[in-house]
DNA sequence: ATGTGGATTCTCGTATACGAGTGTACAGAA
DNA sequence: TTCTGTACACTCGTATACGAGAATCCACAT
């Protein structure tokens, strides 16, 4: 689980954490689709760096549930099939709701307008790449009063996992819309302080995207 | 997060894993104090390998927020002050008592008579070195029939962070009786298929382990 | 034609080596 | 005596090197 407890001093950034920042993009963005295997030698030798800071890369995302590793066969971007989606959302479901519960009331009028501006943002991006980023943004800035380090740590570390099946849902012009909507709906109750009603809001949005992406079936098991 | 998707697939084990896994069981007995620096030369001639697989080892510990790594300043074991003991049992809270909701209805008998098994074991073991470890194993098979793998990955890693503090609470002789008296309410409940209730002494249960904790005040940032 | 055996190649795990950054201790000056 | 600056020692991050295991492919036999 990545930024758990590494509170807020700034740590010299290594070369590992450069590869696997630029890693989990290529994976969050579909260019390294699910099952691409990840060769130690390729990816250094395209890095420009040697094995070992990749190696601590690849460890670093296994950790967070992106890629697998197997000893002796090597590391490949993870498969999931529709059930651990289901799974993924469920605890997501868990996690967002509680925080979000949290959270509510002790959301200053700053973090409401950050959320409101980055809906905004969505509504403006052309580029479908950003859209992932922006949507992880604005829900933790919703969470972001909840108190609780760890339980952030969580649902971002979800949301890393999550991000490449997400994405191919908003690159979807209607669900698009509609998630707006349903964002906007979040903010709103939000911003009225009605903790209960933002979760219902919340389980639906999530519920909504989980159906859509079973349904759509994009990812089995070979 | 370790043993997330890693089905059932056995893997070669690494020299990695097994320093891992020494280190994890030393921290969680207490052997190795909280703010332990852990050297990579030191730790490589303990065991009597290289450097490189004790670097792995200790990722893989800072994934599950084992030790905290600072690069050029190196490893230590995770200090945890009482405001993230405090995080670490309320993200517990949240993710058992729905684990075990879902659990309850699906329980086998097999299940369960398992579970008071691993009790009597408790009663009946003098080591106190493995009460944290029996004390896992039991909650696990309460929640093993929840039907989400990853819900389950994620409260085993939460058990091993804590392990260190919940075995303190344990070698308390009180605490241990009152602990084993709550186990079997659970157990009870569970036999009863009465999920609402289980989850109420599931909380209780993990509500009383944080305040003992927390009043004891056994860890603080220097 | 198909199945089996072996050798080659590929990839990973581990060991060793080197350079850089950080902390510390000692010496010299105020 | 105390403070500061410099040099040394220590530890980590990264590079390179080597050996082992797995997968693949081709040849040969059935």
């Amino acid at each position: 689980m990545r930024g758990l407890g590494e509170g807020l001093v700034q740590k010299p950034l290594t070369v590992a954490e450069q590869v696997a920042n630029v890693l989990r993009e290529s994976i969050a963005d579909g260019s390294l689709a699910a099952g691409t295997p990840l060769r130690q030698d390729d990816l250094a030798e395209r890095f420009g760096f040697s094995r070992m800071p990749v190696r601590d890369a690849l460890r670093q995302l296994e950790a967070e549930g992106i890629v697998s590793i197997h000893p002796t066969k090597g590391a490949h971007v993870a498969r999931m099939d529709t059930t651990e989606i289901r799974e993924i959302f469920a605890v997501r479901e868990l996690l967002e709701s509680e925080a979000l519960r949290l959270s509510v009331p002790n959301l200053t009028r700053e973090k409401l307008d950050e959320a409101g501006h980055v809906l905004n943002q969505i509504d403006a991006e052309p580029n479908v790449g950003r859209w992932g980023t922006l949507n992880r943004v604005f829900h933790l800035a919703l969470y972001s009063a909840c108190g609780n380090a760890r339980l952030l740590g969580l649902i971002e570390a979800h949301h890393n996992a999550a991000d490449r099946y997400v994405r191919v849902l908003l690159s979807n012009l209607n669900y698009r819309s509609q998630s707006q909507e349903e964002h906007r709906d979040l903010l709103t109750t939000c911003r009225h302080r009605d903790a209960a009603a933002a979760v219902r809001v919340l389980r639906k949005h999530l519920g909504d995207g989980m159906a859509t992406l079973a349904q759509a079936g994009p990812a089995r098991k070979p």
